[in-house]
DNA sequence: GCCGTTTTCGGCCCGACTGTTTTCAGTCG
């Protein structure tokens, strides 16, 4: 297995895997195994990259790395190499590790193939696998048979054809549409959509449903007929597994009784219940999807609270089961009251259609009255209109005041507009605070894309990046607190510029940037754009321990995407973020006297 | 190999489904 000195956390998950691989073909000891599973697992989900927490010397941070791991990256970050790995591998078909990555073929699988079938090195060899399939020689091997052939064969022809991660609202929508379906089978009595979905992730792999019913049986065989459904991946008495055509797998389950232990169960994480079962353990208590086991007995729960509770543990908001202390909290009572929806009283972050004749980036498609008038059906006592800034290579800095004046001017007569007090009345439209706000860009040296003039016709300014962003670290840092430190600047927006699935985003020292906030009172943005959602959620979970707050906004560019706002809490609430670190959670009457 | 407010030794989450088997091993979540 070919290793480097600079290697990401995908590759490095990627080869303690293997190792765990190996362990398992040369040697008994199954903990020895887990062990190098758990640590491939935590690096492939970790946030920051190893590499970096090895320059820092905290490498030991990381569950599941230990002393012997941990020795084992020290040295392959030192030379590039692992001696002790190479020489668990050194006897084993190369080509095993490329058949782990066909779904069904596991470790001994694997290496079984690669024994009977002669087949060594790693070039080729899920050709020459393919090739034996289809000879009809998979068959002849013991223990395999003509339905593991033809798996075997499938599992090939989906290598690589899986979809990638859906964005919140997508996977959103698709589920919603299977639970439509599902819903159509008078033998369901509940529906409820759990996994990733339900703890928020920023993205959704897998779609899980659990359903209550008195026939499984029959809500099964529905489930799998639904018009959409591939291929049955498993099916069974409990469960069922389908690949959609749109390449997103759902599990399914049903279960008559005990629904609390199955929607603890089936929400995850699958650490968070990990851990959660070790805890138990401890107590002589065995957990699993239909109750708790008490010297043999099963005790079952109507709901999860009473599940968490008889373990001696408050309810767990399903956003912060992630593993992250949130077990720890709950047994102490000490777990955060995480902000809501409703607690949101506003947002800075709009696009208009008002036009410079050129913007500097893309432009709203609705009018300012169209967004304030979305802002109080929301419920809202405050909306900020920002826009972009004025592009600086189509203006100088004379018109770019000029146009700026202009807006402030529309700006202010919106209270006054005649459609709107049609609408709504001209009540909820004078109790609705309207802020002239700006997305200002930060040139690459730091400067700000607006002039001091044109930012004090502003109620506020805020600012973000839209060039240069290939800037290495200590550059991108000094840029942001340049571009914060002007007084009527608030709050940095997207704070990353990561695009999901798109860009990774551009590194910042954190620490300083953490610290430049809290001294002077500046916040930083949870973008709740479904592919930006940024800060990230760990992200937020630093900058709330560090006491910097937060604002959360649409970023929205209709009117239509100003509800995404609630993506935007769920990553707040992912990184356990309260309503008082929300400074968009404030009534006006206090928001008005911080931003002055 | 990892881990610890009942442990630095002695534990390590739990169950469903499938294929090839006559009772289970392997894989998956």
């Amino acid at each position: 297995m070919k290793t480097n000195k600079n290697m990401n956390n995908q590759e490095i998950a990627a080869l303690l895997g293997a190792i765990s691989a190996a362990y398992e073909i040369k040697e008994g000891n199954k903990f020895k195994i887990i062990a190098y599973d758990r640590a491939a697992t935590a690096i492939e989900h970790a946030t920051s990259e190893i590499k970096d927490l090895w320059d820092d010397g905290k490498l030991d941070t990381v569950p599941g790395v230990g002393v012997s791991i941990g020795q084992h990256l020290d040295e392959l970050f030192r030379t590039g190499k692992v001696k002790h790995f190479k020489k668990i591998m050194s006897d084993l078909p190369m080509a095993m590790f490329e058949f782990l990555d066909i779904p069904g073929i596991g470790p001994k699988t694997a290496f079984k193939l690669c024994e009977s079938l002669g087949i060594n090195g790693r070039i080729g060899a899920v050709k020459k696998l393919k090739r034996a399939a289809e000879k009809r020689k998979i068959r002849l091997i013991e223990g395999f048979g003509e339905q593991s052939e033809k798996d075997i064969l499938t599992g090939i022809a989906e290598l690589g054809r899986r979809e990638e991660r859906m964005l919140l609202p997508h996977a959103a929508e698709l589920a919603k549409k299977i639970i439509t379906y599902i819903k159509k089978n008078p033998e369901v009595k509940e529906v409820h959509l759990l996994g990733s979905l339900r703890r928020c992730c920023s993205t959704v792999g897998d779609i899980d449903i659990a359903v209550k019913t008195d026939n499984p049986g029959v809500v099964i065989d529905h489930f799998v007929k639904y018009s959409e459904v591939k291929k049955i991946i498993n099916k069974g008495k409990r469960k069922a597994s389908v690949m959609l055509k749109s390449r997103h797998q759902v599990d399914f389950r049903v279960q008559r009784k005990s629904f609390g232990a199955m929607l603890q169960y089936f929400t995850g994480s699958k650490h968070h219940n990990i851990h959660l079962r070790e805890e138990a353990l401890k107590k002589g208590l065995s957990l699993s999807e239909y109750g708790i086991k008490v010297k043999g007995k099963l005790k079952r729960f109507e709901n999860e609270k009473d599940f968490y509770s008889f373990l001696g543990m408050d309810w767990i908001p399903p956003e912060i089961r992630e593993n992250t202390g949130e077990i720890e909290a709950a047994q102490a009572h000490k777990l955060p009251s995480l902000v809501k929806f409703s607690d949101i009283k506003g947002d800075f972050h709009t696009h208009s259609d008002f036009r410079y004749q050129e913007s500097s980036h893309d432009e709203g498609i609705n009018s300012f009255e169209e967004i304030v008038q979305k802002a109080i059906n929301l419920g809202y006592e405050y909306i900020g209109l920002a826009d972009h800034s004025p592009s600086v290579s189509n203006h100088t800095p004379r018109q770019i005041i000029a146009l700026l004046s202009k807006r402030k001017q529309e700006i202010e007569q919106i209270k006054r507009s005649k459609k709107l007090i049609h609408l709504l009345g001209r009540e909820k439209i004078r109790e609705i605070k309207i802020l002239n706000t700006l997305e200002v860009d930060i040139l690459s040296d730091g400067s700000l894309a607006v002039p001091d003039k044109g930012l004090e016709l502003l109620d506020f300014a805020f600012i973000a990046v839209h060039s240069s962003m290939k800037q290495n670290r200590k550059t991108m840092t000094r840029r942001i607190l340049n571009g914060l430190d002007h007084p009527k600047v608030m709050f940095l927006a997207h704070p990353t510029g990561r695009k999901l699935g798109k860009r990774e985003g551009y590194e910042l020292e954190w620490e300083k940037i953490f610290d430049f906030c809290l001294r002077n009172n500046k916040w930083l943005e949870i973008n709740a754009m479904p592919d930006r959602l940024d800060l990230t959620d760990v992200l937020v979970r630093e900058a709330v321990k560090n006491g910097v707050k937060l604002v959360i906004d649409s970023d929205a560019h209709e009117v239509k995407s100003m509800s995404f706002i609630k993506y935007g809490v769920s990553v707040a609430r992912r990184g356990w973020a309260e309503k008082k670190d929300v400074i968009n959670a404030l009534p006006w009457n206090q928001l008005r006297n911080i931003i002055k």
